[in-house]
DNA sequence: CGTATTAATTGCGGCTCCGAAACAAAGGGG
DNA sequence: CCCCTTTGTTTCGGAGCCGCAATTAATACG
């Protein structure tokens, strides 16, 4: 088969790509000074964008698996930088409902499509 | 045909589940504390195990598109941690090389094996 | 009511990173 | 041999993130 038990298997995704994808879109980001995100914010961010709202302080920090002022912290940057915005919860005046807003968007979108195209990078 | 544009052009692979990998490694890598790593060190130390070597400060700077200093003390990170050597090249004593161990082999295999099980999730 | 519980934020000390510039070491040319 | 260029490192000042612990605000409950 001299497929050596990759490229047919479920993902067509051999190890090798996976790291070249992952370091091509590192330089694109690195390069276009876009990577002002820690991989903890990203991954709140992306949290935010792809679950089911609403999503809280508390709801984060646990699902992730950091601790409350992490997520306060992170929120507070990217509030910053537009990506979010806080609510709070008419109902339970503790709870802090998180947002998503267009430029969060925009930003989550550009990444997906600086992934999708090097993920196509060296295919057929 | 019902694919909406994806999933059958080139690596389908759509930005939803290009978003959805992003996170899925993100959250393993928070979740399990190795998260150690910025980004621009990460580009760094895939560029050093993906690109052909020899490797010097100066060829890895213009590279990636950062400054000198910023490799010489991602060095001296990724060196404390075991993933990368440096050495003097013995023709040209200015010049550094930096060399790959068998920690830094490990790491980014086991990065890659990350990346793979998560791509291959929610596939067929 | 008054106290305990829960949610989120903030203060503090410590650590790392960054960029620009200064610095030391090595090579090349006349 | 001296000077200029190249390479990499270090210094300096500034900024950000982190974890832990204390604090503020709101709710639940006896």
């Amino acid at each position: 088969m001299a497929l050596r038990g990759y490229a047919s298997v479920k993902s067509g995704f051999s190890p090798a790509r996976a790291l070249k994808l992952w370091h091509d879109v590192a330089l694109t980001r690195v390069r276009g000074g876009i990577g002002d995100l820690t991989e903890r914010q990203m991954l709140i961010l992306l949290t935010i964008y792809l679950e089911t709202p609403p999503h809280t302080v508390r709801g984060l920090a646990a699902k992730l698996g950091v601790t409350k002022p992490v997520i306060t912290r992170a929120l507070d940057t990217m509030g910053a930088m537009g990506l979010v915005t806080r609510k709070r919860d008419p109902a339970d005046k503790r709870n802090v409902i998180i947002q998503r807003t267009v430029d969060g968007a925009l930003y989550v979108e550009a990444l997906a499509e600086t992934i999708v195209k090097h993920a196509d990078d060296g295919r057929a």
